[in-house]
DNA sequence: TTGACATATACCCATATGGGTATATGTTTG
DNA sequence: CAAACATATACCCATATGGGTATATGTCAA
């Protein structure tokens, strides 16, 4: 097997900082894909490439206007991201390292006298 | 250029379903590595080289004991990425999924009488 | 010292990525 | 209708992934 698909979940589709950025973007309003062109200074086949990934996985959806295609954010598949994280934020608060080195310590003197 | 080293960062590193459960284990508290082979039913070098990735990104740490490496969970780099995700946390509550609504509604009667 | 145990590393492989460039598809304007 | 514009898709390519299996490295026990 190789990696998982871009498009298995968001935790992939998110992994790629020109994808985070479009959704940074989108988080703004609605945008054509000519302006996140613009606005990210990237080719534009390759804007229509994520935003297909983003698509695919829930994270934006498109409304056509004319010639034009309105992408607009929908953040709810990034609650399961969010969610799993969540469980882990008391791993960096600085109270928790600090009861974290004690119980190193602790261990540390565990089995020996010396040393 | 190929798709970013799974050792970029933390969003990369926790994009692969295994090493979120490598550290959903370890949040349980510190473990060998034979002892997250039996856990995960996962070949043993494999589950070295997920480990290996995890270090590289600072998301575990090692200590030697004996011929035995316990491994023990780091959380802090999975900060950046609440970070991010937080600034979205408001896009799936029912509340703002109904302005959400609202506002596409206004849109779309937006520039016509008729049509 | 030799063998068993614990872990890491070196390979092989199929796969899909993300960037690039060219082109197809669809829409508006003149 | 043709030309211009907006977007998507089809390719080509280098790369590193994640699984697999074999083996190197290091530590303990007999």
């Amino acid at each position: 097997m190789a990696r998982a698909a871009t498009t298995t979940d968001a935790f992939n589709a998110v992994a790629e900082p020109r994808r985070r950025q479009i959704l940074d973007l989108l988080a703004g309003g609605e945008r054509s894909v000519t302006e996140l062109v613009e606005l990210l200074d990237l080719a534009q086949p390759l804007v229509s490439k994520h935003l297909r990934v983003l698509r695919e996985v829930g994270l934006v959806e498109v409304r056509e206007e004319g010639r034009q295609r309105m992408y607009r954010l929908n953040g709810t598949p990034l609650k399961v991201i969010h969610d799993w994280v969540k469980t882990y934020e008391q791993t960096w608060s600085a109270r928790f390292e600090l009861l974290d080195d004690v119980l190193a310590e602790l261990k540390e003197g565990e089995g020996d006298g010396d040393q």
